[in-house]
Parts: structure tokens; sequence; C-alpha cells
DNA sequence: TCGTGGTTACAAAAAGGTGCGTAATTTACT
DNA sequence: AGTAAATTACGCACCTTTTTGTAACCACGA
């Protein structure tokens, strides 16, 4: 993590929610408390190594909570914090946001086009 | 643009969102119509080939509107389409989540830790 | 030997910066 | 008068930087 510290707080969200992972990760922790394998199963798709990144990104950000356990095999549960339970709202609405906009609004793939006047 | 095709609408809208500039564009058109020399003004350290990539990306989106004049020197104009209105106070709603969840919650950079149970 | 939750090194891919070219008209200089 | 330069909003090519993927390795215990 290294420059944090930026103008505006909507720079510094988005440092920590840009990406594919973040909001998706804060997505499936909504359902309660699950171990860096369950997660792995939820998206298939995600490296372990970028899990791991994206999971410590938001730790740092005080969205979620790392616990370990000892024994063995290892056990580690993650779970939202109480900011990343009020985070969640936020990012349902922009989820919202994106539904009600709808297709018609948006550039069908492929068919670029660019308002002239003549 | 690639792949806008995917599960879930939160997937969809950070893959517009994601990023540095997007929000920070929305921010600053806000306040009405802006040409493409305002937004590089507004915001100085943006590359100009970023700067145009990010509002297709935007306008694609159907979030702002390009509306491009006749005659030299060229103008462009540049605003929030109603629904990029509506996404104003979404974003404004992450900035004031971020702000309120204070410092105090987040990991001072440098000194990492991790909760142990032993 | 497998499973858990990692780390590290190396490689590939994506993102981003820089500088040049372009359009048609005005202004600036000689 | 004639030429040169600046203006705006880009596109394009080249190159660097950052991000992400892949694979291998670690610990330990059942």
């Amino acid at each position: 993590m290294k420059n944090l510290v930026s103008q505006c707080p909507i720079e510094e969200v988005m440092q920590v929610l840009s990406g594919r992972w973040p909001t998706l990760l804060i997505y499936y922790l909504k359902d309660g408390t699950k171990r860096f394998s369950d997660l792995r199963r939820d998206n298939p798709t995600i490296s372990h190594k970028m899990l791991t990144f994206e999971l410590r990104k938001l730790e740092d950000a005080g969205i979620v909570t790392r616990t370990e356990f000892e024994g063995y095999p290892l056990r580690v549960e993650y779970d939202l914090t109480p900011a990343g339970l009020r985070l969640v709202p936020l990012i349902d609405a922009l989820g919202e946001w994106w539904e009600e906009t709808g297709d018609s609004e948006r550039v069908d793939a492929g068919a670029l086009q660019t308002t002239s006047v003549e």
C-alpha cells in the first residue's frame, strides 16, 4: 500500500474498490464468515495470489478482518467489519443504478457513434 | 470496450468506474458543461490519451454526452447525462463512507499486522 | 500424499506516458 | 501581402511501468 494520502476522499475509496475483485469479495462476504478456500470457490477465476493480495488490501482499508486459527491444516476466516457492512448498501446502490440505467442508454458494442452538430 | 456482458451488475459498473479517473471526471462534470481542455486543467496529471479514453468509456456507458461543434479551433463539450447525474450522489456516498470510517480503522502505512488467535 | 493458506520468482498482459501528426481558421511578424 | 505560428481535440506508434497469471515451494498433520 503506497500512497493513500490524496486530496479527495473519492479518490481514496476508489483506490481500494477499483478492479474486478474488491466489490465482488465484499459481496460474497455479506453472507457471513468465509474462509480463503470458500472465496476461491465463490469466484473460481481469481488466482490465489490475487485473492491474498486483494484480501490484504481490504483488511488494510478496514473493510474485512482476518482471523487466523492455530492448528493444521491452517484455518483463516474472513469477515466484514462494521464499516464493511455499512459499505454493502452503497455498492448495491451502484448495481441497481446500473440495472435501472439499462442497456438502451449504453452504446452497443461495435457501433460507436458521436453526436455531431453540423 | 470488450466484454461488458457478465453475470452481476456490480461487476459491470465497476468495469466502468474502476480506476483513478472515472469518478473524478464525473465529479468535475457535476458543475456543468466542460470542454476537453477544461477537464485537463481540472486534472493536470491526466494525459490526453487517458482523458480521451476515459471519456469514451463514460460515453459508452451512458454517463456523459460528447457534443462536437463545427469550426476551428475544434470545440467539444462534455456533459453528464441524466443517468450520470443520478450516479453522482452514489459516488458522494462512497466518499462520505470513507471519511466516516476514518483513518483509525485503517492500517497505518508500514505497520501491517494480522490478528492471530493463539 | 493431500489439503490449507500462504510466499516468492519469473513471464505475460494490460495500462499508461510521450511525442508527433492533423484539421481549418485566426493572429502575429516581417 | 505573405508566411509562420498557435489554437483544439484528438489518433497513432513506440516504449515504460504496473498489474496479473503461472508455477513451484513451504509448513504441518491426518
